[in-house]
RNA sequence: AGGCGCGUAGCUCAGCUGGCAAGAGCGCUACCCCGACACGGUAGAGGUCGUUGGUUCAAGUCCAAUCGCGCCUACCA
């Protein structure tokens, strides 16, 4: 049932699958609060439980995937706790429409069985989100999974309640709020999306109570007049300084309303007079309480017109605006309309239009909280990155207005206050009151509202480690390493949990906040269900496995800007994938438990140490990069490494010395320096792709246990990180020389194949003749050649080509008979052309004295050295192109 | 109205505190089944880094302006 190691392919859908299991099975996920190792916990940004799995939650959990594994294999005793919210609105409607298909509502069935129905859907259909996080790989500890709804967290959430009651941090009173008359509740702000909307601005003529003129005041919703209490204009207003008049009779009602003076107004904007309507906006509402107007709700809670709009009562509020207009027009009092494009509040679950609404409701007193959250940003006890988000999050702290928390449905943490029948008192305690606490009535009744469902989101960093319980969790994994989201709830959620968290904890929840991008489509567009241009991740992971879709996201998560995702690119790491398997299937024909142990260091070779001292950098610089955030930068470094070097190169390199043709002794090293470089990879690797390298750690000689109890690969020598320049520089050296001729066959149509001879002549005064001696038969194997001389300088072979791969060093193919003399000479005019660029670029600069005095020393020695080596290939190739040009005239 | 961001090869994007005659992946062209891989190999073509000024010995990288695009926040009726 594993995949074969004889498949050319790698065949990820017979192994995911057994690989998630196993890491379960094995508790490989399971966090200790007892066990040692510097803590580095996560809480998930819980998922909504009606939610199923989209792009950015898989590029969310990816990234906290990445990071927890790679935590876990430098040691870190890490905990990422994983769960859902309740949505209360979202999971409302969900079963509300169920229940509808039986043709019932959930006031027919009372609230005590319609929660029983939520939790019964909730079980049935409520984890299916989660399942879709194990198939991403998600190494969350799943025995820590929590639900807003638990037990434990609606304890945390009365506790928290009564206790910012006590400070009168929360409160109760009648305001304006947006009210969502589908959804039939009360929305915070933030849940208010607005949107632009092509509307109408309708010019009304109040007359003054002789029924004469009047004043004109300017609207879009027209509706709304039959609740105004008043019209304003601006004092400084020059058009009414004049006006006597200090009332208005109100069309379509038999209504005075005053003529009020507010320096709200803006006499520049339509007629300079503004109707208030306390009851369905929030300035007139403010606007209202200055001078003492009327509230007059006209729209019910059902967005039908009320008892207060007269003949228009029991109507919608849109048919309401027709008919409106329609009888103004009538009676000759509908001046003008006109376009007027503007934004129009949708609430964020239904997409019906916002009715701002007065009504009593529950508040959080913010601005405190605020300033502290505020200021843990700025004192760097939490840290945003990438840092552009901080104004953000600053700029809504500095504008926070009070939170309104309660909300009319059924589905959520009840409020915990008991209003007293007989004395009006309210009781607000974390345990279910038999009485009054304030005149000892037993006729109590608990307020029908329930909590906004990012009120308990906010206590999550806290709720799912136990609190209000002083639990070893908190101890060990609060505050938490990094909370990783994106943008769009940096205001629902980050700042929120800022709050509370500081609040209760004394510690902010997070040390940092990771703001990832959002995930778009092939052409940039925001992915909606509307569009139809949305890409489900788990047709990616079905179609190319989850290691090609989660190193996708992973090298397209630079810092700053959108990810496009398409199927085409998904396919493209697949190919990655692949490559990774191959080159395992390779080292496996070659590898065994002996090659395990690293041969001695003086043994290797120099594409050995080479390849060792290229790994060694590797280590330290992914690790730097993943410690950044720059997840992009990791995995392109490791694509890199992998393909190009690990695969290009080096194996090729070393096949000789693998397939015994260089000794028994060399096979041996060869060996070992191959299992090095390819268990180090795997290890780098499965962070990233934990499916595919777990499934080869198994195969490996020598390898036990899962590749996420690996340790962190290092190779230190002499105490130090390995590092071999000299290999380094004579590799390249070689891959130069090897390159210089490939492009000679290549350029030359010659088959790759056709084996060559080969001449280098080498400057005395370079030294590198041992260097290319020493590596003859490494040129010769990959550069495909019959034979290799390396001289010091001397004439040049006939019909050969020539290149030079460095200074003092001309690398000539020898072409009798093969030499077609136009392609060569085209050959070298181009390159010619390049080098004669080169000197010209550089010249301008050695010849500036500017340059030379303000430069630093590094910068004009590279200059110089650049100079040098552009010259003498210049001369070395200008030589040879007089040479075939003058043979052939 | 305010804030944020983007504009670099045909496409998708890297390019941190200025030293690059600019990198990667895909695509494209040519040659190639070489004892891991055609989901492959080798070589190659392709960019005056949106535009205009400025600072600097030196600018894709800093500053200013400008054009185009996107997003977020906001109570202008």
């Amino acid at each position: 049932m594993s995949s074969d190691i004889q498949n050319k392919g790698y065949e990820y859908k017979e192994v995911e699958q057994k690989w998630y299991d196993f890491w379960q099975k094995e508790s490989l996920f399971t966090a200790d609060p007892e066990k040692k190792g510097e803590s580095f916990s996560i809480v998930i940004p819980p998922p909504n439980v009606t939610g199923v799995l989209h792009m950015g939650h898989a590029l969310n959990i990816t990234l906290q995937d990445i990071l927890c594994r790679y935590k876990r294999i430098k040691g870190f005793n890490v905990c990422w706790i994983p769960g859902t919210d309740h949505a209360g609105i979202a999971t409302q409607n969900v079963v509300e429409k169920k229940l509808a298909e039986e043709g019932k509502t959930r006031h027919q069935i009372g609230r005590e069985k319609f929660i029983n129905s939520v939790w019964e859907w909730r079980e049935k259909y409520g984890g299916a989100i989660i399942q879709q996080m194990k198939r991403l790989g998600a190494s969350c500890d799943w025995s820590k999974e929590r639900f807003t709804m638990d037990e434990g967290l609606c304890n945390a959430v009365r506790e928290v309640f009564v206790k910012l009651y006590q400070e009168k941090l929360i409160y109760k009173g009648n305001y304006i709020i947006n009210w969502c008359p589908r959804c039939h509740t009360a929305l915070s702000d933030l849940e208010v999306e607005h949107q632009d909307i092509d509307g109408k601005l309708y010019y009304i003529r109040y007359p003054f109570l002789n029924g004469k003129d009047g004043l004109v005041v300017a609207t879009t919703r027209p509706e709304t007049m039959l609740g105004d209490s008043g019209v304003a204009i601006n004092p400084k207003d020059t058009r009414y300084l004049n006006l006597k008049e200090t009332q208005v009779k109100l069309p379509l009602t038999n209504r005075t309303i005053p003529i009020i003076k507010d320096k709200y107004v803006d006499a520049s904007f339509g007629t300079g007079a503004l109707k208030v309507t306390p009851a369905h906006d929030v300035n007139d509402f403010e606007m209202g309480r200055r001078h003492d107007l009327e509230i007059i709700k006209v729209i019910a809670d059902d967005g039908t017109m009320t008892a207060e709009a007269g003949e228009f009562a029991g109507i919608d509020r849109f048919e309401c605006r027709k008919k409106a207009i329609t009888q103004l027009e009538n009676k000759g009092l509908l001046i003008d309309i006109k376009n007027h494009p503007h934004s129009v509040g949708h609430c964020y679950r239904c997409f019906t239009v916002i009715e701002p609404n007065f009504s009593e409701q529950w508040f959080v007193s913010v601005k405190s909280l605020a300033e502290k959250a505020k200021n843990a940003v700025e004192q760097k006890e939490t840290v945003i990155i990438p840092k552009n988000w901080t104004k953000t999050y600053y700029e809504w702290l500095n504008n926070i207005k009070d939170w309104c928390i309660s909300r009319q449905i059924w589905w959520g943490h009840r409020i915990p206050a008991w209003e007293c029948e007989k004395c009006g008192h309210l009781t607000v305690t974390t345990t279910d009151p038999k009485e009054c606490e304030k005149c000892g009535s037993k006729n109590i009744l608990q307020d029908t509202d329930v909590l906004d469902t990012w009120f308990s989101s906010a206590l999550w960093p806290f709720s799912t480690m136990g609190w209000p319980k002083k639990t070893k969790m908190i101890q060990k994994y609060y505050p938490t390493a990094v909370l990783v989201t994106a943008f769009d709830i940096i205001f629902f959620w980050v700042a929120r949990m800022m709050m509370m968290g500081i609040h209760f904890m004394g510690e902010a929840p997070f040390k940092k906040v990771y703001v990832h991008a959002l995930v778009r489509d092939e052409e940039g567009k925001k992915m909606s269900k509307s569009k139809g241009n949305v890409i489900d991740p788990i047709s990616l992971i079905e179609n190319y496995g989850t290691d090609a879709f989660r190193y996708t996201l992973a090298i397209s998560a630079s810092q700053g800007r959108d990810i496009k995702m398409s199927d085409k690119i998904v396919d493209g790491y697949r190919h990655f994938i692949n490559k990774l398997w191959n080159a395992a299937r390779f080292s496996f024909i070659h590898i065994n438990e002996e090659a395990a142990d690293l041969a001695d260091k003086k043994n290797f070779s120099v594409t050995d140490r080479w390849i060792l001292s290229k790994l060694s950098r590797l280590y330290t610089e992914t690790a730097g990069a993943l410690n950044a955030y720059k997840f992009n930068e990791a995995a392109n470094m490791l694509y890199q490494f992998v393909w190009h070097e690990f695969c290009d190169w080096y194996i090729e390199a070393s096949k000789p010395a693998l397939y015994g043709k260089k000794g028994k002794t060399a096979q041996k090293v060869a060996r070992s320096v191959l299992y090095k470089v390819l268990k180090d990879t795997l290890i780098l690797l499965h962070p990233f792709i934990p499916f595919i390298t777990e499934e080869i750690w198994h195969k490996l000689p020598a390898s036990f246990g899962s590749i996420m109890n690996a340790v962190y690969p290092s190779y230190i020598i002499d105490g130090k990180p390995f590092a071999d320049i000299e290999a380094e520089e004579d590799i390249k050296l070689c891959f130069d020389i090897i390159t210089g001729i490939r492009n000679v066959k290549g350029e030359m149509n010659i088959a790759p194949g056709k084996e060559l001879e080969v001449e280098i002549h080498v400057a005395q005064a370079s030294g590198l003749i041992e260097t290319i001696l020493a590596n003859q038969d490494l040129i010769i194997n990959l550069g495909r050649l019959k034979s290799l001389i390396a001289k010091p300088f001397d004439k040049e072979p006939e019909a050969s080509a020539v290149s030079v791969p460095a200074e003092g060093v001309l690398t000539y193919v020898i072409l009798k008979g093969v030499i077609e003399v136009k392609k060569e000479r085209a050959r070298l005019e181009k390159e010619i052309a390049k080098l004669s660029g080169v000197i010209t670029s550089v010249t301008k600069k050695l010849s500036n004295n500017d340059f030379l005095y303000n430069a630093p020393e590094h910068v004009i020695e590279k200059a110089r050295e650049q100079y040098k080596e552009a010259e003498e290939k210049y001369n070395t190739l200008k030589a040879n192109l007089d040479k075939i040009t003058s043979l052939n005239e």
